[in-house]
DNA sequence: ATACTTAATTGCGATGTGCAAGTGAAATTG
DNA sequence: CAATTTCACTTGCACATCGCAATTAAGTAT
């Protein structure tokens, strides 16, 4: 819902993509958040790579000023907290897709089962299954 | 040809890119040579965003321990350095396709005429077209 | 020789990162 | 209900990186 928008660098697409989620740990949220199933703030402390909590909370932060992400107090248990992509997040998939295809024919990164072959084959139709699972969750009704 | 690889956070693609191109000036600097013709140290200086010489100097070392840019003398200028894409760097296409994709649709940045839709259209095609343009270049024969 | 261009390097203050420890609120345990 | 544990952060500090300005080395032009 917030949109802090600071002074752009320039007015190229690229650029502006880059200065939200241009950084060594934003897309890993995003990653947890649409592959690994993370919604909580341990879940993403778990994660392989082994973010710093420190740079954790101050990311969360900034997605959820940049509209990529939203919270809400876990209604099962009053200390937690529940993070989930936005649409907009959602549509990152694609950016994340071709690193992950990339980092895996350049980088020998491990390639993910089954997801990137999907991707490859059916675009249109991979992007609508994953906007379908992450975007019609049951909300709290308040 | 340079392939300096250090220890990996962990052993996904998506990370591993992210440890390559994953900072605010990288991929600025490969789009510069894929979509905006720069060639010598001066072009990327002369890009809107303005990096900075030593940052500049640094990321076209790390660009080329990666693979991902190669340079070699100017041989009508022995001052000049010429910068290219590698395959590998030419492959990076459709990170920054989707990068300026979702830039354009999320953050007002300015669409690029004519290129997002030819990718949109036909992302097979424009691929093939941008490798021919970027490797099938006449080179010094040394 | 002198001046200029090109591709860097150096110095330095400001900012960002990574690690460990601590905090406050809520839940669980006894 | 008191003590402990869990969860989501915050704080402190050492260190690395960044951004800006100035400088340098090599090559070119006059």
């Amino acid at each position: 819902m917030i949109a802090k928008r600071q002074k752009r660098r320039s007015t190229c697409p690229i650029n502006a993509s880059l200065e939200v989620v241009g950084d060594r740990w934003s897309l890993l949220i995003v990653r947890d958040l649409m592959f690994a199933g993370a919604r909580a703030y341990k879940d993403f402390l778990s994660s392989e790579e082994g973010i710093a909590t420190n740079i954790l909370a101050s990311r969360l932060v900034k997605l959820q000023e940049s509209g990529i992400v939203t919270s809400e107090r876990d209604p099962q248990d009053g200390r937690g907290v529940i993070y989930r992509l936005t649409a907009k997040g959602v549509e990152l998939a694609p950016v994340l897709l071709e690193l992950s295809r990339w980092g895996t024919r350049f980088e020998e990164g491990e390639p993910p089962g089954g997801i990137l072959q999907a991707w490859e084959t059916n675009p249109q139709a991979f992007l609508a299954e994953i906007r379908k699972q992450l975007l019609d969750v049951p909300r709290s009704t308040g």
